[in-house]
RNA sequence: GCAGAGGUGGCGGAGCGGUCAAACGCAUCGGACUGUAAAUCCGACUCCUUCGGGAUACACUGGUUCAAAUCCAGUCCUCUGCA
C-alpha cells in the first residue's frame, strides 16, 4: 500500500510517445521528480532496447540525475532477479516517504502506474505452489470457485489462473486513490509507427546486436525474466541460426506495435486519464494541479 | 509449342462431393488483466440481421448431381520441366 498523501502527476501513453522528454521538461518547470513506471527501463543492462535515458550521473542504488533532474527506479535490478508488481509498489512508496519534489510517474507500465495511483493492496498473498506443468483444464478445476469473478478470457489464461489459486481469489481491493492528475501521451497511430521504426533503427545504429552479444557473455539467458523484452527476445532465435537479423527487427517492430495497442487498451479503461499531445497544454494543466487547494 | 503443377478470404496456406462462410498461421480491429505486465490471455474478422437466421462467395463460363471450393468441358491466367 501507498501511504503517501502529496500530489502525484502521471505522465503515461504507449511506448514511443515522447514520455520521457515531457516529463523532464515539466520537472524543470514545476520542481519535480522523476519516478520510472516503466517494466524495463528498472532492469540494469537492458539499456538500448528499453530506451532508457542516458543520465549525467548515478546518485545512488538506482536514483539518477539527468539535466538536474532526479530520476528514481532506474537501472537498479539484475536481469535474472524476478521482481514484481509488490515490489514495485514497495519502492515507490519508500521514495514517496522522503521526497521534497513533486513526483512525476513516468513510464508505459499500465499496471505498475496503477498500483500506485490506485493504491492496490497487494500484501496478503501467496501460496507458493508450483503448478505451471498444470493444464488448463486441471488448473480451472482447481480454481473453480473462484472462476466466476475472473473475466472470461482470465478464465482461459494460464498465468492468471495461476494467480488466482496462488492467491485464493481474485483480489480487487485498494486503498485511497492518491491526489493525482493522470496525462495519457495521445499520439496517432500513424506517426507512432513512424517513429518506431525510426526508433528501431536507431537502436539497431547504437548497438542493439552488440548489447545483446555482450549480455549473453555476461551470463545471461533468454529466460531471465529481464531478458524478455522487447528488443532481446527477438534475437533468441537469431543466435540459433533460425532467423536473419532483418527478421529480428521485423518481429520487434510488430511486437512493439503489439504492445502499443495493450498498452492503449489498458489506458483506456481510467475515466479520469486526460488524452493529450500538446507539451504547454500539460504543463498548464499540470501546474494549476499543483498550486490548487 | 509439348509435358507436368496450380489458380481458395487482406496475405500465406488446408480442404478435394454433403457436417464449408471454408482448418491453421500471419496481418488487422476490439477487449481482458491486482505478485511473469514490453508478460499472459480472450473475442471479431464477406455483407445484412429483430441474433433465430438471411443473401452473396473458393479465376471465368457452362455442365453432371437431390447436393460442387471439391467431378466434367471450355476459356483466361501463373509456375516448373522439355523444347
Amino acid at each position: 500500500m501507498i501511504e503517501y498523501k502529496g500530489k502525484i502527476i502521471v505522465i503515461a501513453g504507449a511506448t514511443a510517445t515522447g514520455k520521457s522528454e515531457i516529463s523532464l521538461n515539466l520537472a524543470k518547470e514545476i520542481n519535480g521528480a522523476i519516478i520510472n513506471a516503466d517494466s524495463r527501463q528498472i532492469y540494469k543492462e537492458i539499456n538500448i532496447g528499453s530506451a532508457k535515458p542516458k543520465f549525467d550521473k548515478e546518485i545512488s542504488k538506482g536514483i539518477h540525475t539527468l539535466n538536474g533532474i532526479t530520476h528514481y527506479l532506474y537501472d537498479f535490478v539484475d536481469p535474472k532477479e524476478n521482481f514484481t508488481i509488490f515490489d514495485y509498489q514497495n519502492c515507490v512508496n519508500n521514495i514517496l516517504k522522503n521526497i521534497q519534489e513533486v513526483p512525476i510517474l513516468t513510464g508505459g507500465s499500465g499496471l505498475y502506474i496503477d498500483s500506485v495511483i490506485y493504491n492496490y493492496k497487494l500484501n496478503k498473498n501467496n501460496k507458493n505452489i508450483y503448478l505451471k506443468d498444470k493444464s488448463i483444464e486441471e488448473l480451472q478445476e482447481l480454481a473453480k470457485e473462484y472462476l466466476p469473478y475472473m473475466s472470461e478470457s482470465d478464465r482461459k489464461n494460464k498465468h492468471r489462473l495461476i494467480r488466482a489459486v496462488q492467491r485464493e481469489g481474485v483480489n480487487k481491493e485498494k486503498g485511497k486513490e492518491l491526489n493525482n492528475i493522470y496525462f495519457v501521451m495521445d499520439v496517432q497511430k500513424e506517426i507512432l509507427q513512424e517513429r518506431i521504426k525510426k526508433r528501431i533503427d536507431n537502436m539497431f545504429k547504437e548497438g542493439l546486436l552488440e548489447e545483446n552479444i555482450s549480455l549473453l557473455k555476461q551470463g545471461y539467458t533468454y529466460n531471465d525474466k529481464g531478458m524478455k523484452t522487447i528488443g532481446y527476445i527477438e534475437f533468441k532465435e537469431y543466435f540459433e541460426n533460425k532467423i536473419s537479423l532483418e527478421d529480428v527487427k521485423e518481429r520487434i517492430f510488430k511486437n512493439t506495435m503489439g504492445y502499443v495497442k495493450r498498452q492503449r487498451t489498458w489506458f483506456k479503461r481510467n475515466k479520469n486519464a486526460i488524452w493529450i499531445n500538446e507539451p504547454k497544454e500539460i504543463l498548464y494543466l499540470a501546474s494549476n494541479f499543483i498550486l490548487k487547494e
